[in-house]
Parts: C-alpha cells; sequence; structure tokens
DNA sequence: AATGAATGAGGCTTCATTCAT
DNA sequence: AATGAATGAAGCCTCATTCAT
C-alpha cells in the first residue's frame, strides 16, 4: 500500500514491496501472478476493513440532525486523512481511472454506502423539519466533495501551504449547515 | 500534455509523445534535456495561458454578491471540467505530490490567484451585508472546493456513476448561499 | 579485460563483455552498478595477482648484481608482454588519464612496487662497488622505460614493423648496463 | 587534434571538435565524409610539419659524437612533450592499434625517419672510434624509448607522481652513455 | 515456501549522419 | 559555404518475470 501510494502503480518497484515485506523479489510471484494482480489484491485487501466503521457511524444516534451532520463530517476527515484509509483514497484518486475495475470495487464497497448514509442523514433532517428539501438532498456527495478537496491538498500544496484541518473543517460545516447568506 | 494526463508521468512513453507530435523519439532531445525537463515545462506552459481568464473573472460586475459567487462557481466548473484545464488539473492532482517544483509553481501561479479572488468575492458580500462574517470567509478555499471533488469523480467513477454536472453544481450553489438548515 | 584492452573504455560494448561471459546484458548489472564501475573493477581484480610476481622476482638471489639486473629486465619483458599483463598495461596506458583512481590504484599497487624493485637493485650494485652511483640511481624507471616502450610498439607497430624482442632486449641490457662509450 | 588527443577516438564528439572549430556539426562533413575520415586526415595533417624538425637536427653539427647524441636526446623530449607533438604521440599510442592505416603512416613518415637518424648518430661514433659495436647500434630505436615511456607516464601518472623531466633526462643520457657499470 | 540468479523486453538517452533551406 | 533541424541506429540501464535449487 505505502508504495503504491507513494509513487504510484507504475513507478513502484517490486523490489521495493519486496523488501519492505522482508522477503525477495521472487516471492511474491508465489502469492501473486504479476504486479496487476498484486495492486488490485492490495487495495482491496485494505479497502475491506474501512467499510464498517462507515457501517456503524449513523446507527445510534438521539438528538438534532445538525448535530449528526458535524459529528459524520468530522469522522470523515479523522478518517480519510488518517493513516489507514489516506493510502487508499490516494490510490483511488490517481489510479482509479487507469483501474476501472478497481475504481468500480471502490465505488460499490465505499463510496455508494457513504451516499446511503448521507442520503438518510439528509432525510432524516428534511423528515423532521430541520432542513430544506433543496438540491443537497439529491446530491448528498456534495456534502462530503470539501473532504476529497482535503485530501488532495494534503498530497500535494501542503509543501507550499500546509492544510489547516481544524479551519477547513469548521468553515465546511458552516458552510453546509447554513451557507453564506445571512439568515434573516 | 494529453499523455502525462493519461498515463501519468512514469508510464508515458517519449515515443508516444514523439509520435504524437509528428517527430521521432531523439529529436525530443533537441528541445528537452531529459523526460523530467520536458514533463515541467508542458506543464508549465500550458498551465500560464489558464491564469488570465482566472484574473477577468472577477473584473466589473455590479448586481447582488450571491448572484456573482453563482456566476464564478459556474465558471469553475466549466473550466476546471474542460479540454483545457481539466488536463492540467489531473496532472497537478497526481503527480504533483512528486513534483514539488511544480506544485508551488501552480500553486503561487494558479491557486493563490483563485483565493484571492474568492476572498474579494467574500468580503464584498460581507460589506454589502447580505453574508455573514462566517468560519467561510478566512477559510475561502472551501468553496471552491466541490470543484476539485468533480475533477476526481469524473477521471475515477465516471465509469461506474457519471457526474451529473448540472445537479452537482446546483447542489453545490444551494449549499454555499443557504446551507442545509430552514431559513426562519 | 580483453574488450577493454582491445577497444577501450568508450567502444567495448557492455553486449560484447556480456556474450563473452555466456550471459545477457542484463544480468551485469547484477553484479556491477554500471559499465564504469564494472571497468574499475575488472582493472582492479585484475592488477591484483599481477602483483606477487613482482613481489618475488627480487628475493634471495646472491651473484654479481649485473646478473641479477638482466634477470630482472629479462622477467619485465616476459610479463608485460604476456598475455596477462600485457592488455593490463594497454589499459593503463590508454585509459589511465581518464580514470585517475585506477591510474592511482595501479601507481600504488604496481608501479610503485617496481620503483623500490629497481631501487633496491641499483642500491646493490652501488654498495658493492659493481655500479656508479650516478643520475640512474635516483631516477630508477628509467631502466623499465623501454619495456613500457615495447608494450607500445607491440600494439602500435607491429602490423608495420614486428617487435624483435630477443634483440631489443639485448639492446635493452647492453645500454643498461655498459652505455653507448667503449670502456677505457 | 586536442579533442581526439583528450578523449580518445570513440568519445569524442563531433560537436565539440565543430564548436571549438566556430562551426555547427553539419559542417564538418562539407569537407569530411565521416567521423573516421576526419580522423585519420587530422592526423595526417598534424604529422606532416613535425617531420621537417627531426630531418634537420643531424645535418651540420661538429664536434664529439657524444655530445650529438645528448644533444638529439634532449631536442626529442622537447618536441615530444611540447604542445605540438605530444597530442599526436598521444592518439598514436592509444589509437594506432586500432587504426593501422595511421600506425603505418606515422611510422612511415616520423619513426623510420627517427631510426635513421639514431642509425646514423650511432654510426657516426662508431666510425670515429667513440662507440661500441653493440647490440645498440642494430635496435636503435632503445635509444629513444625512455622519451615515449615519458610521454606515456605524463598522461597517466602525472596525477599521482608528476614526471620529473629533467631528472628523467639526465639519468637517460647516463644509462645511453655510460650504463651502470663502474668505468674501468 | 522461499531464494537468488538470470532473462529479455522495453524505455531513456546519445550522437553520427542527412538534408532542406 | 553553412546552418539548424531532424533522423535513426545503437548503447546503457531498469525491472517485471521466470526458474532451478
Amino acid at each position: 500500500m505505502a508504495e503504491f501510494a507513494t509513487h504510484g502503480f507504475a513507478a513502484t518497484r517490486l523490489e521495493d514491496i519486496a523488501s519492505r515485506a522482508g522477503v525477495v523479489k521472487g516471492t511474491i510471484y508465489l502469492y501473486f501472478a504479476n504486479k496487476e494482480a498484486l495492486f488490485q489484491e492490495v487495495v482491496r485487501a485494505n479497502v475491506l476493513p474501512t467499510i464498517a466503521p462507515v457501517q456503524d457511524m449513523i446507527a445510534q444516534f438521539s438528538g438534532p440532525t445538525d448535530a449528526l451532520v458535524e459529528m459524520v463530517l468530522r469522522r470523515m476527515y479523522g478518517q480519510m486523512l488518517g493513516p489507514d484509509l489516506a493510502p487508499i483514497v490516494r490510490i483511488i484518486i490517481t489510479e482509479g481511472g487507469r483501474f476501472p475495475d478497481i475504481a468500480t470495487f471502490y465505488y460499490e464497497e465505499v463510496v455508494s454506502k457513504g451516499e446511503e448514509l448521507l442520503r438518510s442523514l439528509l432525510e432524516r433532517g428534511v423528515a423532521s423539519g430541520e432542513f430544506e428539501r433543496s438540491a443537497i438532498v439529491d446530491e448528498q456527495m456534495i456534502l462530503a466533495a470539501p473532504v476529497v478537496s482535503a485530501v488532495v491538498w494534503r498530497t500535494t500544496f501542503d509543501v507550499v501551504r500546509p492544510l489547516e484541518v481544524e479551519r477547513d473543517i469548521e468553515a465546511h460545516i458552516e458552510m453546509a449547515l447554513n451557507g453564506l447568506r445571512v439568515r434573516s
């Protein structure tokens, strides 16, 4: 994972992967047909454990929906910028276009779950009268978009201007819940 | 550009670039020291023309600031998903981490300009009493984040679930201006 | 060795070296970092075994020193024109200027030993009253110079006028011991 | 000349030669068929002017032959270590083996003249009763051999231990005229 | 189950050579 | 007579892949 996330598929050398694993290049071929198969299986294997946490998140929670939205977003940042998920997200972003199988797999196993999570969140808010039934409800992923953007920033512009995660989250939540306009 | 955007730096073959340019591999070395120099110069040369449109965007505009925000966001989508900028943005996202020079260059020439643009927009809205002085004003890039996310989606999950740009834009603007909560 | 001695460093092709060794070009890189490293290691490895004979040469020898000088010179011709040392000497001569490391190494491991050998020879002759204490004693290498010249001739003018080694040695010894002038 | 002498035939780049000459690579092909033809013509053209001085040297000289030998040897060192001849000698030594035409040409135009020069010198000494008719007379080149050796040293070991030309010449003359043995 | 040695295809790079202008 | 742009062959080097042990 780490090698692929750091160098990308093409620039990653099997020798580096092997030595990280404490084995020799040839040993890899006892377990994987070739570099691409290794890549796909590595990604799949690392994606699966990340699904459960997303599942749990909504389950038991009582109280106002806006607090729930805030909590969900905070957790998203924590996970997608954390050491477990960040490399995977980076790989999906950079290599997904060249490996449709992986993109599809990731979409179905993770992204679509996130979509459902957000939809149910929004529906709950609408049902309770807290949220408007706006265009956002049908395009829930817009709510999570800034998290993706934060991951991109982290691996791209952090050398120039480091991401200020806390401020970023605050602004994100503010925008998501209140928007820019003054409330009358 | 097209080759690098499609395959990434490592997987791009000079032969492909050359044949696209209607020359032979060796000819490239009459103009560039090596593959990396070619890459960097190609990106730089293609980034520069994209700056002007960003500059123009703010220009003179009268009328309510929320309409201005909407216009700016629509233009951002139009450009960053368009054929000129999209490949560059894709390259910055995928290779920026491995080419800090390029990331820095792009940040300074493009991203920082966008930051200023958005800040002046928000300040204008605050000054006119239309917008709240919220956390968003100090973290303006949160406004543009969904555009980045849209570019990522286009090159990643479009095969699974194509991006519905129009709905995405509507939701984005709705969120940016009004947020989720019902207006009292 | 043979390839480098025949063609020089620049004109030697790794493919030729590999096929001589019964392997494939790529195999070379399992053992040497690059062409230059291969070259340097090949020279070093082949120089080392040539040191011992030089060492032995002086050993114990009783009898008149002029006979000892004659024997040493004859052995020098035998070795430096022989199949083991000749290629190395040729390489040192042709490539030493471009590879100072190798020149230094060869000087320290071989040439300086030869210098000592000749000095001790001459000192012995002076001590026994057989030789004059002339300028030759302080510039002992002049004694070996014709051997170098013979190696150069062999690889240069042998096609035009082959080196007549025996006559050459006789003349060399005659000159070294007696000089041109008639003895009074 | 300078380029070929410094880098050898294979490693010399036509571009470097051209820029030294203040022209462009392609221009060379207006005057020479290819790299090898250029090389051969360059060497030939630069060898020819060096012949005359050798010719003159013996011509008019009266006095003892040993003084003549000394003078000839000193001039040989002066010329072969000098800026005009040294590069040529270096080229002949390093590339002569790979370019028999050049070696033959150089032998016939220069070396054979030197041989004659030395032979007539020695015959004169023998005729006048100054020199012995020894093996040296029939292998005259042994007299010049240390000069060749000095040129080799200059381009090979000078970085380690610089050639001390004056001492070298003294020793050479001493050896040539008197040899090592004490005169009775 | 693992190694280490070897392969061979393929990519980057250099440079002698050509040619239209 | 000279240029400068382009070519294409060839060389160095890397690395995914194979295989005998």
